[in-house]
DNA sequence: GCGATCAGGT
DNA sequence: CACACCTGATCGC
């Protein structure tokens, strides 16, 4: 659980991902994802109240994070102070103090953090350097090299502070299967049991929270049909979500809910079901993790007659977080989540390791307050990487970012006794228990058995007798394939494990959201329009079909500023149309490449493109192309470049230059 | 009555 | 050992 106070040292006037307390003053707030431990103070009557009487605080979320948002009314208030911002889209936002008229300019930049359906990271980049907030994540190894806004033409992007998803950081959970690992072994277990009659029901057990999304829609495309949930609401702008999950309970696969949240029972499903006898296994995703020196072994357990577990996790594991932080070598790291079991220092001290050696950097010359650095060639976590250049010197092209490190996987971390190549193991090592095996502490492997028994009521001990081997013992012949499905982490599951470590990346690449998995991209899901629960032929969106998005930058596309642009914020200005390199350091940083976007021409290709939309507030292009020749107002003071081109900004922007200059005046 | 907090459960 | 969430009890306003 996340217990970030808010606010992050360098800018502390803007508050992410909680609204309580201190955070009451923040003159802009950030919403990473829809879950509630990230919500906290969100509805509350004080911040409600201060939005009342506020023109400028405005809460920035992802498209979909907004829709999810206000599909709960609980939230509604917010709806005339929400701003969506495009992924991957550097955007200017202007923090101001109602009172004194102080203003702060940042560059913000949503970047997709793979934790559930909008979730995004936080890149902000202002007078206090470039600060990373991720929210909550899970990339897989080598994602952070793809991500282009981290990078500013070659290199990486030379990250002060990174504010950490650190929940499983620590070694104990050393490895988590992939997504892909996970959904095919749950597909395997799916299809063995669904295959045997049209009566065989599988109950995905799943929490009332948002991420199960692309188990649902893989699933549901697997298996051609939908998947039974409880509400479609909050989907109704979501395609790729709605087409795929229906309130029809008559389908082989649920995944509804009962409040009452009774008991599973083999052979009634939550909603009831159908009026016949069903039979029915359910499928509890939880996650499993394996420690440096485990073997992998299972990605499906199972926990009962009639029950199982499958791996699955919203958080990058220990050796993901690894290598996102060797790759970005920012010089702070502060946790957000301590693991229990853990201290704060516990943690901060292992994440030291993860930091820049700011001693060799420190008595650099820095004119521009900026340093680039390339990025590492070959990931390893040694010291080695002073290579940092100043600005613009070099511009050696090490630019073929992605699909390096797959080839040589875990490498990161575990130098020597590294586990690679995974062998079928014999212990209980699956999840939801330790089984960690990080040198000092001993095992624990005994646990796993007991946690199993607690967690399912139902059917009292005999999973215990399951457990590893034996299984195959374990009664009614009806069951035959299943301990293939146990098995199924020593073969299937490995090799795929395997392979996705190889090429992980590239079938990213190919912008699939289909079977072999990527990591889904939710925002392509998002479409203005609303769609009902029967319109599941329409993939009208802005779906993976789509040519024109790179699949690493899948824009949102621009018929959402039909809609949306009216309740388009003022103070933010998207600063790129999303495609080209991050433009946004190239306004802080005179970068070297292709810094071809500064503020103001950046400014007009976004009036361009608004100029085609109809919008009262929106600067048309002759507007925008009078720039620096305006009269000044009567009694203003002249103003400089500086603030006049700010002056335009708001302009852009739509703000009411003139209110604004007044109390600014002040 | 509402919110915040905690304990307990899934 | 998790996670995200819900319920219900308690306390304070």
């Amino acid at each position: 659980m996340s217990s970030f106070a808010g606010r992050m040292k360098e800018y502390p006037n803007m508050s992410l991902d909680r609204f309580d307390r201190e955070n009451l003053h923040a003159r802009a707030y950030f919403l990473s994802h829809c879950h509630k431990d990230h919500m906290k103070g969100l509805k509350g009557p004080l911040l409600k109240r201060k939005l009342k009487f506020s023109l400028t605080v405005k809460l920035y979320c992802s498209f979909v994070t907004k829709e999810l948002l206000l599909s709960n009314p609980k939230y509604a208030f917010w709806e005339d102070h929400i701003v969506a911002l495009e992924l991957e889209s550097p955007t200017l936002i202007t923090l101001i103090d109602e009172a004194s008229g102080e203003r702060e300019e940042l560059v913000v930049t949503l970047l997709p953090a793979g934790h559930c359906p909008g979730s995004v990271m936080f890149l902000v980049e202002g007078a206090q350097g470039a600060v990373l907030y991720t929210g909550d994540f899970r990339l897989a190894k080598g994602d952070a090299s793809r991500i282009e806004l981290l990078h500013s033409g070659s290199r990486v992007k030379d990250i002060k502070s990174v504010y950490l998803d650190s929940t499983f950081y620590d070694p104990r959970f050393y490895q988590i299967p992939s997504r892909e690992t996970c959904l095919h072994a749950i597909q395997d277990l799916v299809q063995d049991w669904i295959s045997r009659s049209v009566r065989h029901t599988v109950w995905l057990n799943c929490k009332a929270a948002y991420g199960y999304e692309y188990l649902f829609t893989n699933l549901a495309n697997e298996f051609h049909t939908q998947i039974h949930v409880n509400n479609l609401d909050m989907f109704k702008k979501m395609p790729e979500i709605l087409s795929h999950v229906t309130t029809d309970r008559a389908t082989q696969i649920h995944a509804c809910r009962h409040p009452k949240g009774e008991d599973f029972l083999a052979t009634r499903l939550p909603c009831g079901g159908s009026s016949t006898p069903l039979n029915i296994i359910s499928i509890k995703p939880s996650t499993m993790w394996f420690g440096e020196r485990t073997q992998r072994t299972k990605v499906i357990v199972r926990t009962g007659a009639s029950s199982y577990r499958a791996c699955f996790s919203f958080h990058s594991s220990y050796s993901e977080i690894k290598d996102f932080l060797s790759y970005l070598q920012p010089i702070n790291i502060y946790p957000s989540v301590v693991p229990i079991g853990r201290t704060h220092a516990d943690v901060t001290e292992l994440l030291k390791s993860m930091c820049r050696d700011v001693s060799s950097s420190a008595v650099v010359y820095r004119p521009l307050g900026t340093l680039k650095r390339t990025r590492p060639e070959q990931q390893t976590h040694d010291v080695d990487r002073a290579d940092w250049l100043f600005e613009g010197a070099d511009l050696a092209p090490v630019r073929k970012r992605v699909m390096m490190q797959e080839a040589t996987p875990t490498t990161l971390t575990n130098p020597p006794d590294d586990p690679l190549p995974f062998t079928p193991l014999v212990t209980g090592d699956y999840m939801d228990c330790t089984e960690s095996n990080d040198d000092e502490e001993g095992e624990e492997g005994e646990r796993g058995g007991e946690e199993r028994d607690l967690e399912e009521g139902e059917r009292g001990g005999e999973e215990r007798d399951l457990e590893e081997g034996e299984r195959g013992d374990l009664e009614e012949g009806e069951r035959g394939g299943e301990e293939r499905d146990l098995e199924e982490g020593e073969r299937g599951g490995e090799e795929r494990d395997l392979e996705e470590g190889e090429r992980g990346g590239e079938e990213r690449d190919e912008g699939s959201v289909s079977n072999s998995g990527p990591p889904p991209r939710w925002e392509e899901f998002f479409t203005t329009e609303i769609l009902t629960d029967s319109q599941t032929s329409q993939p009208n969106s802005c779906s993976h079909t789509s040519p024109s998005h790179s699949p690493l930058t899948g824009s949102q596309t621009p018929e959402l500023f039909v809609d949306d642009f009216v309740t388009l914020p003022s103070p933010s200005i998207p600063l790129s149309a999303g495609r080209g390199p991050s433009q946004a350091d190239s306004m802080l940083i005179q970068s070297e490449d292709r810094c071809q976007g500064d503020a103001l021409t950046n400014l007009e290709a976004w009036g361009e493109e608004c100029g085609n939309h109809t919008n009262q507030s929106e600067p048309t292009e002759s507007q925008m192309s009078s720039d620096f020749d305006i009269p000044s107002t009567p009694d203003s003071d002249r103003p400089g470049p500086d603030e006049l081109s700010d002056l335009y900004r708001r302009l852009a922007a739509g703000e009411e230059v003139v209110t604004r200059t007044g109390s600014q005046s002040l």
